[in-house]
DNA sequence: GATATACTTGAATGTTCATTCAAGAGTCCT
DNA sequence: AGGACTCTTGAATGAACATTCAAGTATATC
């Protein structure tokens, strides 16, 4: 017996980054040996291939932003405050200046569209259980009497969670901290009761 | 002397449809020597790459919208009945399960990212014409007296062309017309005066 | 119809890519 | 200490890629 010399959480860390550095495509074999370390033999033993080394950083990806989720929408607060914080949190990922302005999610699920139907498919599972998790959030709001719209918080976690794809998109345009801001503002008022 | 045996169009139309259907990494030049008919060297003395073949297929996609735009937005109609029309029209291209689906310019500006700046800048600016265009329109609206929002016409245009963005990233998450149209609804009231 | 001037053709080029594998090295159990 | 097992290494492989170019072909002008 010999156990594995690296850490795996590490070496999903560093292909994660690569790949929303430079896109399924474009995130080369030699790219991601260089960034994780590993030789190409050991990738292929450890996760198959290219694609499953894609399938598990997505997963860890996904894995983080559920717990950042988690964390942001305590019980404990009112779940409006929440919302605004999330929507804070997602223009700053989107000013900044290094990968972290990217979701791996939407972007791959972009990329990918009419290729791998088994990576769409995981990418839009994740990317719904996200939304699911936000609807649950906005009904309890509902149930808490906050000055939240009545409509069904199904639709309403969708009008956010289609914002917020939105937004990403837009600030490939423009990254503007003012006017996401602004768009963020916008969004949430959508959904205020008035 | 001797004239060039293609139609320019034609093979830009072909072209973009590839480049729709695959994305720019995948669309390999076997395929786009295959969908327009013309061999690589025939490509290559036209458009001088592949880089420069997708540039004048992005041109001639916004070419495209840009008229489709202005048509819609006719002088003598309501502004709000045509945006009403383009989110209509925009959730249709979303349902289909054609390449239709995709919008070349957002599609490309999540792909490109953090790869081609030239590109990058080029789908950009487009994009922002369209934002501009409608930006013009809801002023319209506005000094027509229509019951929309007061709110500054570039930022209404903005948070439309947001919304529209979320929607085709949202659409390859879940294509339902009906949720689609839900999300176009909420987007317009939430632009109209209350 | 001869000649010059393009455009067309598609095989060849060299690069980059994901993937494999046989040799080497470390670890554990007896 | 020896042997068995597993992980690591990185050069080798073959496919796919964008691009080139010399030969071939059509057109126009004189």
């Amino acid at each position: 017996m010999r156990s594995a010399e690296f850490d795996r959480s590490h070496v999903l860390e560093q292909a994660m980054h690569t790949f929303m550095e430079h896109g399924y495509a474009k995130a080369s074999m030699q790219k991601l040996t260089q960034a994780t370390g590993l030789h190409p033999g050991s990738i292929y033993c450890a996760f198959g291939s290219k694609k499953g080394l894609f399938i598990e950083a997505v997963s860890y990806y996904h894995q983080q932003k559920l717990l950042a989720f988690e964390a942001l929408f305590s019980d404990d607060q009112a779940v409006l405050a929440s919302l605004k914080q999330l929507l804070a949190n997602t223009v700053q990922e989107c000013v900044q200046n290094t990968c972290a302005k990217v979701c791996l999610l939407t972007r791959s699920l972009n990329e990918i569209e009419g290729q791998d139907p088994e990576i769409a498919q995981l990418l839009a599972t994740n990317l719904q259980q996200i939304e699911h998790s936000l609807g649950e959030q906005i009904a309890r709001a509902q149930r808490q009497g906050e000055a939240i719209s009545d409509e069904a918080p199904l639709a309403l976690a969708r009008f956010i969670t289609m914002g917020i794809y939105g937004m990403r998109t837009y600030a490939f345009t423009n990254a503007d901290q003012n006017i996401l801001e602004q768009m963020s503002a916008q969004l949430l008022r959508a959904i205020q009761k008035h």
